[in-house]
DNA sequence: GATGAAACCTTCACCCC
DNA sequence: GGGGTGAAGGTTTCATC
């Protein structure tokens, strides 16, 4: 389970094209196309490549405003965390959510459409989620760094 | 450039498959793979998908510790944020960073080994960067959602 | 949006170092 | 243990309907 640097490679050019055919990938690293498909083939098994994902501009899709929202909760016991978790995985605004240390107990990522969506999002859903206790928001301006992993 | 509930639901497997065949595609969404190769070469073209990537285990490589880091900037001239973007750009460490509105300037997240090596990236690299003025990190225990875009 | 044929890519057994 | 070769099978692509 180790991985060389002919790995990393693959990895860099996946990370970046992951519909590249063997046959270019391969050239690309410096291999031929089997011996390309078998690293690939085991950094899956490995879950070291855990998935291929299509990166869609949200902007287009009439998504163009983000906002970052930090959450605190009334009770951290466990079964307060899974109600919240349940309903944030249901909710279709909020792409990316962590449970954090800290003066918060949650960060979130919330895409719509703009402040006034956002306006609806924030008095009609998450306010009234199950142990919501204070909520802020952090408006981004633009996104300066996007990168899929850490491979070096 | 508008786009149907095909499309949609086009976008829907490719963002959490992007390796699919166009043949298997086609049958998920209820079409042949021409026109379904079609769709997806437009919605490329219209730049609403931007990419393919490679989801890859970060800790799997050794880069299991991840901290968010608000950072403030000593002055918000463009010249200083050029110069400091820049600087984030070529550190490995950060995979993802935005501007934001607000009391901090910088908002991002940096994958490191562990938290010796989070002290290291603190003391060596960021504060040493042109223009930082103030630094608050913030830990997160575990990722609670992750969804690549919004589709509905 | 579907069909079919040509070009291309993936995959596997097998060989080699 | 890992990389290369070639042939079989499958997939993409394009003109055409």
């Amino acid at each position: 389970m180790a991985i060389d640097e002919l790995d990393r490679k693959i990895l860099r050019v996946l990370s970046v094209d992951a519909r590249v055919s063997h046959q270019d990938l391969a050239e690309r690293v410096g291999l031929s196309p089997t011996p390309c498909a078998r690293r690939i083939r085991k950094l899956e098994a490995d879950q070291i490549i855990t998935g291929y994902g299509a990166r869609i501009d949200a902007g287009k899709l009439g998504f163009g405003f983000s906002v970052f929202v930090s959450v605190k909760l009334d009770q951290q016991v466990e079964n307060r965390l899974v109600e919240f978790e349940k309903t944030i995985r249901d909710c279709p605004e909020i792409v990316d959510c962590w449970l954090m240390t800290g003066s918060f107990d949650y960060l979130m990522l919330v895409l719509v459409s703009d402040l006034a969506e956002y306006e609806q999002f924030l008095t009609r859903r998450l306010t009234r989620m199950p142990g919501v206790a204070s909520i802020e928001s952090s408006v981004p301006i633009r996104r300066v760094k996007e990168q899929a992993a850490r491979l070096r």
